[in-house]
DNA sequence: GGAAGTACGCACAAATTTGTTAGTATACCG
DNA sequence: CGGTATACTAACAAATTTGTGCGTACTTCC
């Protein structure tokens, strides 16, 4: 946990993202919808063409991926570079400021795959009270 | 980023998350959530009550705090107690899994708000192209 | 020569999420 | 005695997200 994180549990700038209109909100769910995080995940590894993310990421549809990739354009963590040739050939990349943000969502992926044993086991617990 | 988020790197379970039928993804949708994630914020700094948690979580309508709490309740990150008396008395708390959890997310928010600045300026950039 | 691959945008449909309203039994406050 | 608060749930409506073709302008592979 870094610093920031830290001052948040003590209460400074606490306000922030519980309130409904601080701009983190729109940035964070870019980062947590359905596919930018896995988005993020995948680019971890290294520049991608999209077609090679829409087979990396389970179940994305084009557009989905498309749309995702935009968001988080806009937000700085992508980089798009389009070669202009024709079939088109176009390359993304995380962002310095990406990799940052992937290090925080990849720490949170992480840590449930290598958790999912211990929740699996209290889902039994609880479905059998 | 703990052995696990680096081994998930070093393509180690790769597919895991990735794959659309690991259940891996599920756990990751109440974590990343609209409110999951917020909610999970919100409880680090202790137990609260359900209005007190609807007054904290700007935005969250009754139907849906209640939705994502049931949600986190059987994935074992928050412990539900009611309290036998009328009017209601109920109290919300992370378990130690949900400790665990909380702290990415907050890792992840934390980072959020402490890199807006940057993160709207890249914005102004990208804008102004 | 036909099929498949490339990186999407668009229009439309389906699915999912979210909000709204009303209702519960009772206690406390003025 | 009326209003407010508690912690929800069910029913229904609205909004948002997601998926499904289809088209593109060309190239490479068979």
């Amino acid at each position: 946990m870094d610093r920031v994180a830290q001052g948040l549990l003590d209460g400074w700038q606490l306000g922030n993202v519980l309130a409904a209109d601080c701009p983190s909100r729109g940035i964070l769910s870019h980062l947590t919808n359905r596919w930018g995080t896995l988005v993020m995940v995948a680019l971890t590894t290294g520049p991608h063409r999209f077609a090679e993310l829409r087979r990396k990421v389970g179940g994305v549809s084009e557009r989905m991926l498309s749309q995702t990739l935009k968001d988080l354009e806009a937000d700085g963590f992508v980089l798009r570079t389009a070669h202009q040739v024709v079939p088109p050939h176009v390359d993304y990349e995380l962002t310095p400021l990406g990799r940052e943000a992937a290090a925080h969502v990849v720490a949170l992926v992480g840590w449930i795959e290598g958790a999912l044993p211990e929740i699996m086991a209290g889902k039994v617990q609880l479905a059998a009270e």
